[in-house]
DNA sequence: CTACGAACTAGAGCCGTCTCTAGGTCAAGA
DNA sequence: TCTTGACCTAGAGACGGCTCTAGTTCGTAG
């Protein structure tokens, strides 16, 4: 039920050396076993884990942020305050990162509506000739 | 009617440092116009293009492709195909990182609801004592 | 045996985006 | 006259987040 590192790979879209960035740096809920060789194997668990990570970092909360969560995940029961600030904090972020994303999107959706119609406009002028 | 960079950078949120290297990267649709002493002197014109990119940037488009679009926008009539390339191009893009935010939001609030409850009911625990 | 592929470590390198430094010009006010 | 502050250039430096390299060690297949 363990699986290489280059199977973790595949299955999160991270690369091999992403993969082992993140450990060096810390983010892993737990460390990883190692099988013969010093290989490493990860579980579900692991996977279930960096797909989280992915999710926080896909949402621009920084390497260093996501290591304090994993520290007060590690550390076990009674922090469970601070893991809810550090969520709450990135939560706010994102939320404002969305509404920006919306007014780009106004403001390219805007743009790409004038230059469709412009752009309309001469293919038709070609085709009435 | 002309603004120091200093004006602009405080108009724009922009550092005086990123509008020079904005300029170095031609990203400015017009050339800026120098005043006395070699100083430059923005327009509104100027402001409201730097706005633009600012949008631009925010959403994650790259200097060297707003470069891209900024060469055509200054080459003028002609090749407005091209932009409406790139602007829907960069639409799509801004689409799918919408929707790949509203997933970690969705993740995170519902972290965000069970780790509260779980202080809540700590909270409530210590109260009744 | 040999060769291959996948893994290992430590550390260097790269890319994008600014940000800062050094050394200088200039204009206005004390 | 001296100082201050905003500006100038060219180029170095910082930072985050990977990505790659070099040199090894395995286990399995030919």
């Amino acid at each position: 039920m363990g699986l290489s590192i280059g199977q973790v790979a595949e299955r999160t879209g991270l690369s091999v050396h992403a993969l082992r960035f993140y450990e060096k740096e810390g983010i892993l809920a737990h460390q990883v076993h190692r099988g013969p060789g010093g290989r490493r194997v990860y579980t579900q668990q692991d996977i279930d884990w960096l797909k989280m990570c992915i999710m926080l970092r896909m949402s621009g909360m920084p390497v260093p942020e996501i290591r304090r969560y994993t520290d007060l995940v590690r550390q076990g029961d009674g922090n469970e305050l601070q893991r809810l600030d550090i969520l709450k904090e990135h939560q706010e972020r994102v939320a404002q990162q969305m509404v920006q994303l919306q007014e780009c999107m106004d403001l390219i959706t805007r743009k790409v509506g004038i230059y469709q119609d412009y752009v309309n406009s001469i293919a038709a002028r070609a085709v009435g000739q």
